[in-house]
DNA sequence: GTCTATAAGATGATAGAC
DNA sequence: GTCTATCATCTTATAGAC
């Protein structure tokens, strides 16, 4: 209502930051970074798209020039790096099966397939952490989690199980299914680094210490797969 | 504006439904059901009070007058059953510990501790799966994830604990609390019921066969355990 | 205890200037 | 590509009648 500049003013003065000078894709990048910090912690609808832009250092409607709707930005951050685990952990698993041939053991196929996530949380930067926790609540979500964490990771997943099988051929398919899900809680949860089993354990294990964790992950899975692929006791 | 009532109306006239007429505890309970289930399908920023409301079948402002603000409805909620799962397995465990005296097995340890988890969410109706996926998403959750498992859970987890160290006295306790950690992530996973397993095995297992699922478990995370309490190999 | 009504503010998304 | 400004809607929470 209140105007206050002159009325012969040709061009009102822009009020305001001048717009950021950043070089190609930086902007969208940062954006992808934010989004993804917040949803880790706080989830699809903890997190709005004014926090997203001002974390990222941009302005509200870039956010939508960028990705459009919000549930577009979700997806796009969930994309990112899934691609690059899963390749990572597929080519870890291939070139193991070939040095290994008929040496493979399940500890040494586990290994090579827990690697990759767990250094890219060690030594990734903050990004590949937050990715990881989102990867967490993701599995653990019941309304889009099954299918979100299907689409995207299940075929690393059934490679994995093609070299276990050659591993235990007399195993039974439906045995290894669930084992791997036993096995896909404890990785997501643990990638998550909740700080529970600190306080559970009295500060004698840290969440972040992950290659600790992964070293019990590799013996726990590979023991737990031979029991759950054994004929259970009548 | 418009005032469509005779202005010597003494008393206007009640708009919408009357009052229901309900038993003692019964609103209280029908609003926590209510939240439990959207809660646990959308998280607590993807839930409002007026869909709680709705579903419960009461006012918005009656969820108020319960409850409070909303995060104390989600603490309602999560804490009601927390007592009940938590009372039945240390219960459980104890009695097993008892029966089985020296004989005790590790088997038989996560065999009674599982038990009443899985058969809630099996035979005490729907609420009791709401719980369980409510659990599995809290449990994943970096933000306030740890500290609210800790708080509503470790005591159970201590006491099976000092159990299993009665199965295995030479076992280290940094060992025991990471095997835990990994049956946990399980646990929690498997009962959150995402029908991932489901789409990754091709519909060989279901992720709503939790009978399956818990000799599975109980399997698994025995063989686990004495696996990540074995001395690591050099 | 249950309702109506509303305050007070936040939200996703877009139009349009530059 | 980046900003300002704004719309239309939805949000939590409360006051107060009955």
């Amino acid at each position: 209502m209140a105007e206050n500049r002159t009325a012969s003013a040709p061009k009102p003065a822009r009020r305001g930051r001048p717009p950021k000078a950043r070089a190609n894709g930086e902007t969208r990048d940062s954006i992808l970074d934010a989004a993804e910090d917040l949803f880790s912690k706080h989830g699809f609808y903890g997190v709005t798209i004014r926090e997203v832009a001002r974390e990222a250092g941009v302005d509200t409607a870039l956010v939508h020039y960028y990705f459009g709707a919000k549930r577009d930005l979700f997806d796009a951050v969930f994309i990112r790096r899934a691609e690059v685990w899963n390749n990572e952990r597929v080519e870890a698993i291939n070139r193991y099966a070939a040095e290994a041939g008929d040496a493979m053991t399940l500890e040494g196929l586990f290994d090579a397939f827990l690697r990759p996530p767990f250094q890219w949380s060690l030594k990734g930067g903050p990004g590949w952490k937050h990715y990881s926790a989102l990867v967490a609540q993701t599995n653990a979500n019941p309304t889009f989690g099954g299918e979100t964490m299907a689409r995207y990771y299940d075929p690393a997943i059934r490679r994995l199980i093609e070299l276990i099988k050659q591993i235990m051929p007399e195993a039974r398919e439906v045995d290894l299914y669930w084992a791997y899900h036993m096995l896909s809680g404890a990785l997501t949860l643990t990638l998550a680094e909740t700080g529970r089993l600190d306080r559970l354990s009295n500060g004698l294990c840290r969440s972040g210490d992950l290659e600790t964790a992964q070293a019990y992950m590799t013996r726990f899975a590979a023991a737990g797969f031979r029991a759950a692929c054994a004929a259970p006791e009548a």
